[in-house]
RNA sequence: GGCCUUAUCGUCUAGCGGUUAGGACGGCGCCCUCUCACGGCGCAAACUCGGGUUCGAGUCCCGAUAAGGUCACCA
C-alpha cells in the first residue's frame, strides 16, 4: 500500500509543511530553569464554573510563582458547543478573580509567539502530524458509521467485553487498499484513527504530581484523532498543542485521568516529551443524599457568574479556593492576613487527593472577614460597582448622597471602633442590610416580642424624652429611664440573677426601639442610627410605629 | 459491570509507628458589653469495618465495604 499517496488523499491540506518546520516555528521557550509553563484550556461554551476557577488558580500560581507563564488556549474543536462571546466571558470572569494570562487567545499586548491559540486555526499542524502517522502506518481511516459503532458497543456490553474500537473489533484497521479507495470513491465520510500499539494487559506506573504513583493500563483503543470534518479530537490536539506551546505542567480535572493512557501513547507515538501532569480532584456538592462533582449542566448556581451576581468579593472567593487547594494555606493566611496572596508558597503536593465538598458557610465566613478589611470608601466603590450592574433602581438612589452613605457604611462596618463589625457578607446582602436607612426601602416589621400595649407605652415614653442633641450616654440614660418607668430592669446583672422579677430588661427596651426605627432586631449601635437618620425621621418612625400598634 | 482513585469530627483538613488525635467553618454554652455586633473562653463532635506486620497502628500490608471519576467523531 502506498501510504504516502493514502495520506495525501485522506488529508488533502496544501498548507502542511514538513514536521521540522513546526519545531523551529515553535521553539523551546527561553525560560529560567525551573520556570513552569501552564495553561488554561477551556472550551468556549460560554459557561465557566467554580471548577474552572479552581484549576485556573492552581495553574496560575504554579506558573507565576516559578517565574514561568500561563497562557489561554481555546479548545473549540467541537462546533456544537461553541457559543459566541464565550472567550470574552472566560476572560472577564477570570479577570474578576485577578487571574492574569501572559499570552494566548485575545490577550492583548502579549507576544503570542505560539499562536494561534484557537484550535480550529491550528488545523494545519494537526494535519501534518496525522499525515505523518498515516505514512508510518500508525493511523488509518475508519468508515464505520455511528450506528455501526453503537451496535458494536451494545454487542460488546452484552458479551461483557470491554467496549470500544480495538483489536479484533477494529474492523477498519485491516481494510485493504482496494476497500479504502472504494469507500473513498463512494464518498463515504471517515475519521482517522490511531493504530494503537498498546496492550491492555500491560500495566505501568505513572507519576502524577498530585495523586502520586498510580497504575495505568496501556491504551489499546484505536481512538479517533481526526474527526470527519478534519478537526482533531481533544486527545490529539492536547498532545500536539501542549508540545508546541511548550507546556511543562498540566493541572487539570481528574476526569481526565481515565484518558491518560491515550495521551501517553499519543505523546510516545508522536515522539514528544510529556509534560508533568497533576490531576486535581473536582469540587463536589451534595445532590440530595449523595455527593457528586460540580456539573455544568446541573449546577448553574455554581457558575462564576452566580458569584458576581450575588456580589461576592472576588478576593474572598479566591481565598476560599486557595484554602481548598492547599491544605496549609489557611494556617499561613491566619498569620499573614495582610500580606499579598502571591507570597504564599503554593505547592502541588499539598493539593488534596479526594474531592472537597463546596461549603458556603466557610465562604461566607471568609467573605465577612475580607470585607471587614475594607475602608468605608473602598466599600462604597465595591457596592457601587455591584449596584450599577445588578442593583435595583431604588438601590441606585442610595448613591445620590455620598456623604450620607459613607456615614452609614462607617457605622455598619464599625470603622474607627476598636473592632470592626462583620455584618456584610456580599454586596447584595449589604445593600439589603442598609435598606432601612432609606425611607423608600425601610420596611416596618413591628416584630416585637412583647405585647402591643407594653411596646406602645415604651415607645411613647421614649419619644417624649428623645432629644436629637443628646450624646450617646445621655441618650442611653434616657433609654434606662424609659425602662425604669415601665418596671423593666436597668441592671443587667440583677435581671439575669432573677429574670422573673421583671417584665424585661433594658436590652428588651432597646430592642423595641430598634425594631420600631429599623424594622430589625439586629443592627449596629442604635444611637448612631438615630443620629444618621436625623431628628425628623427618627420621630416620624417612632410615631408611625406607635400608630401601628 | 470493567478500569482508576479515595477513605480522620456535619464540612475543609493536620497527622507521615508511640499524640489527652490538633486547627478552621458551622452548632451550642459562658464571659465582655449601656443596646446590636465585634472579641475572648469553653463544650459537643472523627480515625468505615475485618484481618495481619509490630512491643506498639489513624499512620505499613491484605481483604471487605462505601464514595468519586471514567468507559464518544464532548471537552
Amino acid at each position: 500500500m502506498d501510504l504516502n499517496k493514502l495520506a495525501d488523499l485522506l488529508i488533502p491540506d496544501e498548507n502542511v509543511k514538513p514536521l521540522d518546520y513546526y519545531e523551529t516555528l515553535y521553539p523551546a521557550r527561553d525560560l529560567e530553569k525551573g520556570a513552569e509553563v501552564t495553561r488554561l484550556a477551556p472550551s468556549p461554551t460560554g459557561f465557566i464554573h467554580l471548577g474552572n476557577l479552581f484549576v485556573a488558580i492552581a495553574n496560575e500560581r504554579i506558573a507565576h510563582q516559578s517565574g514561568g507563564l500561563m497562557y489561554l488556549r481555546i479548545e473549540d474543536t467541537d462546533l456544537k458547543r461553541k457559543v459566541d462571546g464565550a472567550v470574552d466571558a472566560v476572560k472577564n470572569a477570570l479577570k474578576y478573580f485577578d487571574i492574569r494570562f501572559d499570552e494566548g487567545a485575545e490577550i492583548e499586548g502579549a507576544e503570542n509567539k505560539y499562536a494561534p491559540y484557537y484550535q480550529r486555526e491550528r488545523a494545519e499542524i494537526y494535519h501534518a502530524f496525522a499525515k505523518d502517522l498515516i505514512r508510518r502506518g500508525l493511523a488509518y481511516p475508519c468508515f464505520c458509521t455511528e450506528e455501526e459503532l453503537s451496535a458494536l458497543r451494545e454487542q460488546q456490553t452484552e458479551a461483557k467485553k470491554i467496549t470500544g474500537y480495538y483489536g479484533e473489533y477494529a474492523t477498519c484497521r485491516n481494510l485493504t487498499e482496494e476497500q479504502i479507495y472504494e469507500n473513498l470513491k463512494a464518498g463515504k465520510p471517515y475519521v482517522i484513527r490511531l493504530r494503537s500499539q498498546g496492550n491492555a494487559e500491560n500495566k505501568l506506573t505513572f507519576r502524577d504530581e498530585i495523586k502520586g504513583d498510580i497504575t495505568v493500563t496501556e491504551n489499546d483503543q484505536d481512538v479517533v484523532i481526526l474527526k470527519s470534518d478534519g478537526i482533531p479530537t481533544y486527545h490529539f490536539a492536547h498532545a500536539i498543542d501542549d508540545h508546541f506551546m511548550r507546556t511543562t505542567v498540566v493541572i487539570r480535572g481528574e476526569e481526565w485521568l481515565a484518558s491518560l493512557p491515550i495521551h501517553i501513547e499519543l505523546f510516545d507515538v508522536l515522539g514528544f516529551r510529556r509534560p508533568k501532569y497533576g490531576h486535581n480532584c473536582s469540587l463536589q456538592k451534595m445532590d440530595g443524599e449523595t455527593r457528586r462533582k460540580l456539573s455544568k449542566r446541573k449546577d448553574p448556581e455554581l457558575s462564576l457568574e452566580f458569584y458576581r451576581q450575588e456580589g461576592y468579593f472576588a478576593r474572598a472567593v479566591k481565598v476560599y479556593m486557595l484554602t481548598l487547594l492547599n491544605s496549609n494555606f489557611e494556617e499561613w493566611y491566619m498569620k499573614n492576613a495582610d500580606v499579598p496572596l502571591e507570597h504564599f508558597k503554593f505547592s502541588i503536593n499539598k493539593m488534596g487527593k479526594s474531592g472537597a465538598l463546596f461549603d458556603l458557610n466557610k465562604l461566607n465566613d471568609i467573605s465577612k472577614n475580607e470585607l471587614a478589611k475594607l475602608s468605608e470608601e473602598e466599600m462604597y466603590n465595591f457596592l457601587l460597582a455591584w449596584t450599577n450592574e445588578f442593583g435595583t433602581d431604588t438601590q441606585k438612589t442610595y448613591f445620590a448622597d455620598k456623604e450620607y452613605l459613607l456615614k452609614v457604611l462607617t457605622l455598619c462596618m464599625g470603622v474607627g471602633g476598636k473592632k470592626r463589625r462583620k455584618d456584610f457578607t456580599t454586596a447584595k446582602q449589604a445593600m439589603e442590610f442598609i435598606s432601612y436607612f432609606f425611607d423608600e426601602t425601610f420596611v416596618p416589621t413591628n416584630a416585637y416580642r412583647f405585647e402591643g400595649e407594653t411596646v406602645k407605652k415604651i415607645l411613647q415614653t421614649f419619644k417624649d424624652l428623645y432629644d436629637a442633641a443628646d450624646d450617646s450616654s445621655a441618650w442611653f440614660n434616657k433609654v434606662k429611664a424609659v425602662a425604669e418607668a415601665n418596671g423593666f430592669a436597668t441592671d443587667m446583672k440583677a435581671y439575669k440573677a432573677d429574670p422573673a422579677a421583671f417584665p424585661g430588661s433594658v436590652a428588651d427596651v432597646a430592642e423595641m426601639l430598634r425594631v420600631a426605627t429599623t424594622g430589625l432586631a439586629n443592627t449596629p449601635d442604635l444611637w448612631t442610627i438615630m443620629q444618621i437618620l436625623g431628628k425628623e425621621r427618627t420621630l416620624a418612625r417612632l410615631e408611625n410605629a406607635i400608630k401601628a400598634l
